[in-house]
DNA sequence: TCTTTACAGATTGTTAACAATCTTGTACGC
DNA sequence: GCGTACAAGATTGTTAACAATCTGTAAAGA
């Protein structure tokens, strides 16, 4: 049946942060988007895996109307493929348009950046430096996934400082595609540290109040995610076509 | 019963160089979907308009279930707002709303800009300079309202050239929430002279295969055009606030 | 007269059964 | 042995009826 959540097993943390559902629906199928949204974006369902809706209507509890208008949103989103009177399958997202999407996203965040910088006030300003102060401990105790989390916390802060909604609205629609990807470019040696470098210069961008030099500073850093992006993807592909790892 | 359109009505050109959806059901629902998605973004239907599900299972003669889905997918789109138990609206955005949005569109196109620059086939640049021609031909004989579409036209064919699928459903995406004001902005006294020099610019920087200086140009021409739309939009609400017109 | 409550109509949310389509496995003919 | 035709099962698409919720109106009470 699947690693699909159940109606009982709620004992996940839920990860609400990053939904791009807007106020919406208190019905039974609003439930069931969030949750199928979390598996899918958190890795519970695999790519390529089908979707079933009598079985998703166990798995979530709601009725198979609903379940159809879940799909239907989640295709929306782009995080589903559906095709007519064949059923529904968790998107894949390739490592090529993982690339795209990531430069895509630095041009909404450089902007989200810059409208931070102008409206930032001071307790934004203390809250991002505090998330650096973690960033730099995990960083430094070689917690490399929990940064991950946390440097995802801190982009989420300045996308809401910004006031931008559809910008966060479509960030969160981009980012949610690219949690296969998520890990990868911080694991890469030596990319911690920079980084790290690359965020105190945008938070510090930010706290000067400077626009252009955020946006900028957002800018390099998001290119340089997705270089490394490129580059760890060309690897992957020349190892699987023979050649061995060293 | 209001101006959507009907079964019967079907002499309308269907406008469908602009849908997000993707590849998708032949069946009753995706048919309803287009015809909707078109019905508000031309403005057929009117913002704040109640969208009854009775009323559209007939005017779009698809079962309810489908009417369900249907708005459900333009929730998502950004062009209806949805509660509880209250039904669906046509979604209102407002004129600050629209200057954001065109901001986060001028990003990301940029970023088509360059890829079409990159990938640009030398058809594809005969026919942008043909989409010139046109608009040249228009703006001189004061079509002002057919430039506009031509206009369109050639984003679209900038943003079809870059290759980025993502770029262009999002750049589609955000464009069909702005329809309200798409002919605001060439309309202004003056302003079309400057944007047909505006797109000569982008286009020949595509031409030369110029990457930057296509961001570059396609950066300009839309600050402008946000510019343009920030500037009207206080005129209006001035004028609005008592201030008689001249 | 103003406020509150109760009801009726309108509308959305849910459910279950039915129809259409696709997939898979098997038997048959070549 | 190989490919095609057919039938059974699985899955999606459609339909219609029922339940829950909301809106607006009008009567009852202060």
């Amino acid at each position: 049946m699947s690693m699909l959540s159940r109606r009982d097993a709620s004992a996940d943390r839920d990860d609400d942060r990053a939904l791009p559902a807007r106020a919406s629906k208190a019905t039974a199928a609003e439930g069931g988007y969030r949750r199928l949204h979390g598996d899918i974006v958190q890795g519970r369902v695999m790519p390529n895996e089908r979707l079933v809706e009598l079985d998703l209507t166990e798995s979530l509890g709601v009725p198979r109307a609903a379940v159809r208008i879940i799909l239907a949103r989640l295709e929306n989103d782009g995080l589903v493929v559906r095709e007519p009177n064949r059923g529904a399958r968790v998107r894949m997202v390739s490592e090529s348009e993982a690339f795209e999407i990531t430069r895509i996203r630095a041009a909404i965040e450089s902007l989200a950046a810059e409208g931070a910088a102008l409206h930032a006030t001071d307790d934004d300003i203390a809250e991002m430096r505090a998330m650096l102060v973690q960033m730099r401990e995990l960083m430094e105790s070689g917690d490399l996934l929990k940064y991950s989390d946390v440097n995802s916390l801190l982009h989420a802060k300045v996308t809401a400082t910004s006031g931008n909604q559809t910008a966060a609205r479509l960030i969160a629609e981009l980012k949610a595609q690219l949690v296969r990807f998520q890990y990868r470019t911080v694991l890469v040696v030596g990319r911690a540290k920079n980084s790290f470098a690359e965020h105190t210069e945008i938070v510090e961008a930010i706290a000067a109040h400077d626009p252009e030099r955020a946006a900028a500073a957002m800018r390099t850093h998001l290119s340089h995610v997705a270089e490394t992006l490129r580059d760890t993807a060309g690897a992957r592909s020349q190892r699987a076509h023979g050649e061995p790892a060293p």
